[in-house]
DNA sequence: CTCGATCCCTGGACGC
DNA sequence: TGCGTCCAGGGATCGA
């Protein structure tokens, strides 16, 4: 499940690999993925890959202008996400096609770029200008570039429980549910526990173990869970290193209690019900149904 | 604003 | 061996 080190891992690579060729052509499989297959189609054969970035869970593959076009002088970008089980990587046009390989660009080096995806849970879209930045700022700050009292402010200013805010594109970009589950434990805080309720040092401690936890997973290539690899078709060594994550009744490293797995915002979250404190006061349910009675008394208004 | 539910999709795990 | 069932999960969307 590619989250920010396992995409910044295949960016890494494509950008080795591909960035300065061009894309002489591109066939179409199953594309209800593709925001626009038909700009696909049309606009990107003939241009050039500049380079390869990423941008929180996506790639962006910046393409040279489209010459004699009014929109020449834009900005113009293949964005690609790879859902949880997308890869992207060029390959010998020899070597037979995977199953589910839904795009094929044909590469001026004779190469082929193929995206591949049997649960077609990615995206792809070619954006150009205004689109293309508007699509951008919906996302969040990078979590490695983030600073400190943006972050603190962010998490501190919400009532969502901290795992649905790590999780969540707007507010970082990038994090998934490994890493959000790694870096929690780390910081000794239960995914329950709601955003407006960490102390500043909490938070400060959070941002802390999350950029040395993301930087850790870049440098060995991110976690290979199921068959993630990166454009080398190596697999990631970091799943090695998860404390929690896919250790349910495992002791835990720290204290040897074992490791939990409960649902919160909707994901699988494991944690360690001894150095992670659930929240503290009434239960969740239990406020929920005394919020409700007593609204229905004074609050009918609205 | 925030929540949970639902859908998308396929492969792998599991039970019989 | 082969079936059916359940589940994983990022993100969009919808109703409460």
């Amino acid at each position: 499940m590619p989250e920010l080190p396992e995409v910044e891992t295949v960016a890494r690579g494509l950008q080795r690999e591909v960035a300065g060729r061009k894309i002489v052509s591109i066939t179409l499989g199953k594309t209800d993925f593709i925001d626009n297959p038909e700009a696909l189609e049309r606009e990107l054969p003939g241009r050039i890959i500049l380079r390869v970035e990423r941008y929180g869970k996506f790639m962006l593959l910046r393409l040279s202008a489209n010459h004699g076009t009014n929109a020449e002088h834009e900005d113009s970008a293949l964005l690609v996400h790879l859902g949880m089980t997308g890869s992207l990587a060029p390959q010998a046009v020899s070597v037979p096609q995977r199953k589910h390989t839904h795009v094929v660009m044909q590469l001026g080096d004779g190469r082929e770029l193929r995206y591949v995806d049997p649960r077609r849970f990615g995206r792809m879209a070619y954006l150009t200008g205004e689109t293309l930045l508007q699509e951008l700022q919906r996302f969040g700050a990078d979590p490695l570039e983030a600073d400190l009292p943006e972050f603190i402010a962010r998490i501190q200013q919400r009532k969502s429980r901290i795992k649905a805010l790590l999780l969540d594109q707007t507010v970082l970009r990038g994090v998934g549910n490994i890493y959000a589950d790694e870096s929690l434990w780390k910081a000794k805080i239960h995914p329950a526990q709601l955003g407006s309720r960490l102390n500043r040092q909490q938070v400060k401690e959070l941002y802390g173990v999350l950029q040395t936890i993301l930087k850790k997973a870049i440098l060995l290539r991110g976690s290979s869970i199921s068959d993630f690899l990166d454009a080398d078709g190596e697999p990631g060594e970091y799943q090695q290193h998860h404390r929690v994550y896919g250790r349910e009744g495992k002791p835990c490293v720290r204290c040897k209690t074992a490791i939990r797995r409960i649902i919160v915002a909707g994901r699988s979250s494991y944690f360690c019900p001894n150095c992670q404190k659930a929240p503290r006061g009434r239960s969740k349910m239990i406020a929920k149904i005394l919020r409700r009675k007593k609204g229905r008394k004074t609050l009918k208004t609205r």
